[in-house]
DNA sequence: TCTCCACCATGATTGGATCT
DNA sequence: AGATCCAATCATGGTGGAGA
């Protein structure tokens, strides 16, 4: 087996191990090679360096060294025994587990653990006091041990800390006013392990600050209510990790504290080579596509509207001093005002564009498009005036006098007059805001009633625009055979050019008086003869326009004859 | 107005403590 | 009794302040 010591920070050093103990079939710690006895075996460390190991050379390396830095620890190397202390290298790292004298094989519940850089066993501190730590607030230094390092209680995880390391220097760096009580370490039976006895009840060990009394702090709002069918937000790489890891260290020390369990899991996971740490951001990436899949779909859902709703009315409850009850940034759905779209770096207000989303986020809370906006608002009032105001409507009537329980909800002219803000919106509140978006939002409803209608009209448009694409498409197939015989006829024009080509090459030779040497068959039978084949083919108009060409080119009588008796046939 | 950096909240988990 | 906080840890993304 193959031991690890991990310096995790200034006071505190993990062990873990690697590989099944093959030298016997106790776990680690309990007996290796050279434990006969059942106590502790012989345990050392060498540097990682095997050249170091090669040459014997004691570990020389200071604390500060070896952060972050893995020890290998070989059994059966230079290292001590737990009980005679022969062995041990001066100021050697060690871990050493007790079990309760009940307990065989793996650490069971009344273990205890001490992890120390002493190697005086009459110098462990077995009991410790300590007095809180002013301020009470979360440590910043891991100079100092922290809260969570304290014993327990029975069964607890005892960690003693002390910074130095490689026997230079074995100086506890606990803060001040430490005290070091008696050890309580004692001998233990024949044949049983060493136990630790730690302090019991109230006079147990108080390290760090006072533990902060649980509960409810007193004049702490409760949380806005949660939407229940909100996707679950990502988990990252190190959470998958923690909880994988979580279930297997508390199967095997069911006895350890959850937050001793976390400090382990995260030693580990800063120790976690980029390699073996790439599977669980893999993970953490395709949850986080989940996520994005999800959100997107619980967007445009009801349950999202309806989140909206109740979430709305919550803040109108509580106010803005209410706990998801401030307008804050996030929750402003600025989209929803300001016709904007995620990704749309363009405020289509003001007409201005920004490079990123913060910088938009933060123009859109901005006076000059708080401005803008309302420089629109009043804009859109007006038109919604002159839509409410029927012509014939008299002066001082009483404009909002409800006709149905819809217009009844709707903002009244009066109201909506009032409501034309100043040049300042130095004194507007949360009623004004208030006010403000509701009356916003029943324009809108407003304008999505005038786009249903303009959309039964464009839909109306629609089906006369189909009827006339239909006739259209009817039109096209006659307009198809057309083009077929107009191609059809360009052919023919190309065969009847060539032909009129070689006659009058046939013309051209007849002016000359060339004559056949063996028969009296002449250029003009030779052409009358061509024009009987292509006027099978062609039509009445071409036909007649051969003719003339062949008597205007002097051509015989009888080839034109001959042509237009073919032609005339039906 | 925009960029940079530090800070904070959130996620997961259990069990005890305390408030509503 | 049920709800919520708190402890620990790290990664991630949003927020706020300072300065250019």
């Amino acid at each position: 087996m193959i031991m690890y010591i991990s310096i995790v920070n200034r006071v505190q050093v993990e062990i873990t191990w690697e590989e099944v103990w093959t030298g016997c079939d106790h776990p680690p710690f309990q007996g290796g090679p050279g434990a006969s006895d059942g106590r502790l075996g012989h345990v050392g460390f060498v540097p990682e360096d095997d050249a170091a190991e090669e040459m014997g050379a004691e570990p020389t390396l200071t604390c500060d060294a070896l952060l972050g830095e893995r020890l290998r620890v070989r059994s059966g190397s230079v290292g001590f025994s737990l009980g005679t202390m022969e062995s041990l290298g001066q100021n050697m790292p060690a871990e050493l587990l007790f079990l309760p004298p009940s307990c065989a094989g793996d650490p069971c519940p009344g273990s205890s653990v001490i992890r120390t850089h002493s190697h005086d066993l009459a110098s462990l501190p077995m009991q410790l006091t300590m007095p809180a730590l002013p301020g009470g607030t979360k440590e910043q230094d891991t100079e100092e041990p922290k809260a969570s390092a304290a014993p327990r209680g029975s069964g607890s995880h005892f960690q003693c800390d002390v910074s130095a390391l490689g026997g230079r220097c074995c100086r506890p760096r606990f803060p001040p006013g430490t005290q070091w009580g008696p050890g309580a370490l004692q001998e233990p039976a024949q044949g049983h392990q060493w136990q630790l006895s730690l302090a019991p009840g109230p006079e147990r060990i108080k390290l760090g600050r006072q533990k902060r009394k649980g509960g409810w702090p007193k004049g702490k709002k409760r949380k806005p209510p949660k939407d229940l069918s909100v996707p679950r937000a990502p988990t990252t790489g190190y959470v998958i990790f923690l909880n994988e890891q979580r279930s297997q260290l508390r199967a095997k020390y069911p006895d350890l504290p959850f937050t001793e369990i976390t400090k382990i899991l995260a030693a580990q996971w800063a120790q976690l080579s980029q390699e073996r740490k790439q599977r669980y951001i893999y993970e953490a990436d395709e949850d986080k596509q989940r996520y994005i899949r999800e959100l997107q779909a619980y967007q445009s859902s009801e349950a999202y509207r309806a989140f909206l709703r109740r979430r709305a009315a919550h803040r109108a409850l509580c106010g803005p001093g209410a706990p998801g009850g401030e307008l804050g940034r996030e929750d402003l759905d600025f989209s929803a005002i300001d016709g904007t779209e995620d990704g749309d770096l363009h405020c289509r207000t003001c007409h201005q564009c920004f490079s990123s989303r913060h910088n938009k986020r933060e123009h859109l809370l901005g006076r000059q498009h708080l401005h803008n906006l309302t420089g629109e608002f009043k804009k859109d009032s007006a038109e919604y005036l002159r839509h409410l105001e029927p012509p014939e409507e008299e002066e001082g009537r009483n404009l909002h006098k409800p006709e149905s329980e819809e217009e009844a909800e709707g903002p009244s002219v009066i109201e909506l007059g009032a409501l034309a803000p100043g040049e300042s919106f130095a004194s507007l509140d949360l009623c004004f805001w208030q006010e403000f978006i509701w009356k916003l939002l029943k324009m809108k409803e407003f304008e999505l009633g005038e786009l249903r209608s303009t959309l039964e009209r464009a839909q109306v448009e629609q089906e006369a625009l189909q009827r006339q694409l239909a006739e259209f498409q009817g039109g096209a197939s006659q307009q198809q055979r057309l083009e077929v015989e107009l191609a059809s006829l360009r052919t023919c024009g190309l065969v009847l050019e060539k032909e009129l080509e070689n006659l009058n090459m046939l013309l051209l030779l007849s002016c000359f008086g060339l004559q056949m040497a063996d028969t009296d068959v002449g250029p003009a039978f030779l052409a009358g003869a061509h024009l009987v084949t292509l006027s099978q083919s062609l039509r009445p108009p071409f036909t007649e326009l051969l003719c003339t060409t062949l008597d205007t080119g002097g051509s015989s009588g009888q080839a034109t004859n001959l042509t237009r008796r073919t032609s005339s046939k039906p």
